[in-house]
DNA sequence: CTGATTTAATTCACATGTTAAGTAATTAAA
DNA sequence: TTTAATTACTTAACATGTGAATTAAATCAG
């Protein structure tokens, strides 16, 4: 004990509580819509008919390739999703399905309202340089460290 | 599409992906130790013969009840916490064991040099600068939005 | 003091995180 | 070109996240 830091002090219990802070800003509206936030970041990623596999789509929306396998079936049973053949058979390439962009279209109307009202609470310029900040630390602990 | 913000752009997923980096730093060490994060926020919260109810334990470690209930059986039946009578039979109290001390000790001795490291790489200035941006975020959207 | 309400945990059901192992397709080496 | 190594993804197993329902204990109203 004695020299570990206060809780309230440490980063990493810093940055869950500030993720979980920012999320339930959107998870009342995201689950009205019956989707988690996880599944939203993949709607997301893949709106304006983008098509990815799964590895870079594992990546820009930080879900590991289990999870991302399971979520990909799910949507794709919900026809929000579909897959389209690709050069390299083993990976899985999708896109949006025209129901999956309509869902996008819907819900990223209110989402953004919501994330710019994150942003007049807490400050544009703060905001935009907490996200730098982050993208900076991000970049310092993958080098070296 | 169109508006929407870039990913890299995004707070949910900066706060997503910083978190990743931060906790990559701990994650090997903490399952060298045959325990999960999750479990090693627990053990930290109790360490130096704290003695805590399930509902404060979850709120200071943010976990939620469920997850908290079932890694309080997990920890239990490895003998590194125990449960102790409580005034309101409602609530479990719980404590580490002798053990657990000694578990903690162990692990914390490597966990904080970790954690120097990373002041050390990023900046010991920036880092306190982080966690109490991170904090006032949390409480600008825990008040109104 | 008795019944209604509230509170603290637990349990349930399902989604996701996480690591390890397995499978199919591609690429590299002999 | 045939085999070995690599790559992309899936499956499996278990831990945790998440919301809803349940149980037990404490508190409140009448």
């Amino acid at each position: 004990m004695a020299d570990a830091p206060r809780y309230d002090d440490s980063l990493t219990i810093a940055l869950l509580r500030a993720r979980e802070a920012v999320t339930a800003q959107f998870r009342d509206h995201v689950a009205a819509g019956g989707m988690t936030l996880t599944q939203w970041r993949v709607i997301r990623a893949l709106a304006g008919g983008t098509e990815l596999d799964t590895t870079t789509l594992a990546h820009r929306c930080v879900i590991l390739a289990p999870s991302l396998t399971r979520i990909i079936k799910t949507l794709e049973g919900r026809g929000l999703i579909k897959k389209v053949p690709a050069r390299d058979k083993r990976q899985r390439v999708v896109r949006l399905t025209a129901d999956g962009e309509a869902m996008f279209t819907e819900m990223w109307a209110v989402s953004k309202t919501r994330y710019a009202a994150i942003e007049a609470a807490f400050g544009r310029a703060e905001m935009h340089n907490l996200v730098e900040t982050l993208n900076r630390l991000r970049a310092v602990l993958e080098e070296d460290v």
